[in-house]
DNA sequence: AAAGTTAGCACCATCGATTGCGCAAAACCC
DNA sequence: GGGTTTTGCGCAATCGATGGTGCTAACTTT
C-alpha cells in the first residue's frame, strides 16, 4: 500500500499496468469474462490494485448503474429489544446479498419518518423496509415517485407488500394464558384483566385489543371500555397510568395484558414502591419479548414476535413481488415465564 | 409530482424553467447568493423542483465533491442494550449534523470489521466510529491509506483518537460495593467473590478485572485465579461455567461479578432451575445496565455506562482533533438495585 | 459618451466507474 | 492465401451535480 494523498482510481491502476480504464475496471468488478479480457491481464490488474490498496469508488459506480448498493431500513428506536433483534436479521440478510444497510430511527415521528424516506431516495437505495410505519400512505407516496421498492414491516401500510406480525393470534393466546391464571377474588372490579400501553389507533395495537375482546368475550366477560388503557409507548404514562389504576381499585388487577415492553418498563417502575408479595395475586402478561423481564420477581408471559422470519419474509416480498398488495402474516409465539430465549444470532433473543 | 418513470434531474428542471443545470444546481444547493443568482429565479426553481418531486442525487453530488454524507460506524451487534442505546446516540448527533448515518454490526469478528470499514471506505463516509473494535490496528491501518478519519469508542485503539468507559473506575465502584454487602458464611470458598464473562485479552474485561482485583486486595482478600472465570460473551458459556461453580462450591458465591449483560443472560439461565431463595445470601453485581435485569426475583448491582456521552466526546474528537492520539475517559455510574433509568431520549435507557 | 462596474447567468470540464462500439491482430477455415 | 471468425482490448460517451471562467447587458462613473 503506497499511500500518497488521495486513494487510487482506476486510471491510477490503467497507468502502472499498461492497461486502459476500462479493461482495469472490467477485470475489479468480474465482468472481464464477458470483456474476452485475458486472465494473465487481469491477475496483474488485479495484484498491482491490491499493491495499491485500491477500492471501487462506490458513489461513481453508483451514479453509473443507477443504484448505490444500500438497502434502507426505518425502525421507531434501536434501543428496544424488538426493533434491535430486527435489525440484526435485517443486516445478516443484507450482508448475505452483498447489500450495505442503512438504518435510520424515526423516534415514531412520521414528518422525521418522510424526511428519512426522501434521504434514503436521494441516495439510491435499492429498497426500503419501513418497519412500525406512523404514516405508510405518505412513505408509499413519495416511494411511488420516486419508483422505489419498498415494503412495511410489523405494521402494514396500504400501498405496498407488508409483512406482519400475527397480532390478533398473538394477543389471543396471551389472553387466554391469563384467563387461565387469574385467580378470582369476589370483587368483580379487581378481577378483571386490564390492558395497558400502546396507541388504540395504531394498526398492531388495535389488532391486539380485538384479540384481547374476543377471548374474553367469548368467555363471558366482555371487557368495558375502562379495562383498555391505551395510554402509548413511552414509560411514563404507563407508570402513571397503572399507578391510577391501584388507585381506583384498591390493588392491582388480577390480570394484566401489557402491550409493549416500554409499557411495561413504566409498569415496572410503578410496582418498585410496592412492598414484596404484592403481585402475588395478579398475573402478567406481556406483548414481547425480553430475557431479563422473563425473570422477574413475578412471573410474567410473554409474546415473542419471530422479527427474524419478519425480515426473512419482508426480504422475499420485496425480491419477487406477488401480483397485488400482499399482507403476510408471522406467528408469534408464547414464551413461559422464566424462559431464556436464545435467538437466531445464538448471543441475543 | 409529475410521475414518469424516471426522477427528475436539474437537467429536466433546467429545461422547465428555462434555466441553465448550473444555475438550478446552485439555487438548490444553496449557493445561488455566491453565485449571484437571482431570488426571483430561485423562487422559480424551487417552485418547478417541488412540482417535480425533485430530489439532490447524493452519488452525483459526493462524485463530486468526494465526500458522501454518510457517518459510519461499527458495533459488536445491535441486540444489546449497550450497544442499541450507542446507536441511537451515535444517530441522533448524526443527525443534528445533517449526516446519514450507516451503522454495521461486526458480530465480533476481525474479519468482518476490516471488510465493514472497507466498505465505508468505499461509500466515502466522513468518518467512521468503532465501537468495541476486536482489531484496531488493522483498522487503523485500513483507515490511514484512506485517509480516512476515525476514532474508536469504548475499546481503545493504538493509531487513532478513543473514548471509553472508565472501566477501572466502573469495576472498582462495583467490586466495592459487593464487598461491603457480602454476607459471611464461615466457608473460606463460598465467601468469595467471583468475576464472570468477558474476554480477558480485551482491553475492557482486563480493566475491569484489575479493578476487581485491586480492591478485593486493598481489603487484604486478593482473589485466587480461580475466582477469575472470563469466559466469553454468549450466554451459554457463562450458564455453563456458573453451574460447574456451583458444583464445586456446593453453593452459589457470596458474591458475583458478572462482566456483561449477555453473561448475565446465560447466569440467569442457570438461576432458572434453583429453588427461589436460593440468592438470599448472594449478592450480585452486572457491569451494564439494563431497567429489567435491575427488578429481578433478587437485587441486582448494575453499572450503567454513559454511552451517550461516550458517543458525543467521540464526534468532539472526531471534529477538532487534539494533536496527538487522545483517550478520553467517560465515568460510568452505579445503579442501585430495583431502579428504573429514563435514558436521554426519554423512552429507553 | 467612453470607460469601468456589476448583476445575472451560461458554458464546460470534472469527479470515477461503466459500457456500447469498434478495431487490429491472431487463429481458423477451405 | 484470401476470407472469416475469434480474441483482446481501447475509445469515448454517460450517469448528475458542481464550480471555475467568461460573456452580455444594464448600470454607474467621470
Amino acid at each position: 500500500m503506497t499511500m500518497q494523498g488521495r486513494k487510487a482510481t482506476i486510471y491510477d491502476i490503467a497507468k502502472l499496468t499498461g492497461a486502459s480504464p476500462s479493461t482495469v475496471s472490467a477485470a475489479l468488478s468480474g465482468a472481464w469474462k464477458a470483456r474476452r479480457i485475458s486472465e494473465q491481464k487481469v491477475e496483474l490488474i488485479r495484484r498491482i490494485a491490491a499493491e495499491q490498496g485500491y477500492s471501487t469508488n462506490m458513489q461513481a459506480r453508483g451514479l453509473r448503474q443507477a443504484k448505490s448498493g444500500l438497502v434502507g431500513m426505518i425502525i421507531p428506536v434501536h434501543d428496544n429489544r424488538y426493533f434491535a433483534s430486527m435489525s440484526q436479521s435485517f443486516e445478516a440478510f443484507a450482508r448475505d446479498r452483498d447489500l450495505v444497510p442503512v438504518i435510520a430511527s424515526s423516534m415514531r415521528d412520521p414528518m422525521e419518518e418522510r424526511r428519512i424516506v426522501e434521504t434514503l431516495i436521494s441516495y439510491a437505495v435499492d429498497s426500503i423496509f419501513i418497519a412500525g410505519a406512523t404514516d405508510p400512505g405518505a412513505i408509499t407516496d413519495l416511494c411511488a415517485a420516486a419508483n422505489m421498492r419498498h415494503v412495511f414491516v410489523d405494521l402494514p401500510g396500504p400501498g405496498a407488500p407488508s409483512v406482519i406480525s400475527d397480532n390478533y393470534l398473538g394477543a389471543r393466546m396471551l389472553t387466554q394464558t391469563l384467563l387461565a391464571g387469574v385467580q378470582p377474588r369476589r370483587n368483580p372490579a379487581r378481577d378483571r384483566i386490564y390492558f395497558i400501553g400502546g396507541v388504540a389507533t395504531d394498526y398492531a395495537t388495535a389488532r391486539r385489543i380485538e384479540g384481547f375482546r374476543d377471548v374474553l368475550t367469548e368467555a363471558g366477560l366482555p371487557p368495558s371500555p375502562e379495562q383498555i388503557i391505551a395510554c402509548g409507548y413511552p414509560p411514563k404514562r404507563a407508570m402513571q397510568e397503572i399507578a391510577a389504576l391501584r388507585d381506583r381499585l384498591g390493588d392491582l388487577p388480577a390480570g394484566l395484558f401489557v402491550n409493549s415492553l416500554t409499557a411495561f418498563e413504566g409498569v415496572l417502575g410503578h410496582f418498585v414502591h410496592l412492598p414484596p408479595g404484592s403481585f402475588d395475586r395478579s398475573i402478567i402478561g406481556c406483548y414481547d419479548y425480553d430475557p431479563f423481564a422473563a425473570y422477574l420477581q413475578f412471573p410474567v408471559h410473554m409474546v415473542r414476535q419471530d422479527s427474524h422470519r419478519l425480515i426473512e419474509e419482508a426480504y422475499r416480498l420485496i425480491e419477487d413481488p406477488a401480483p397485488g398488495i400482499t399482507v403476510r402474516e408471522v406467528e408469534p409465539a408464547l414464551i413461559p415465564p422464566r424462559t431464556i430465549y436464545a435467538g437466531p444470532f445464538g448471543e441475543h433473543g
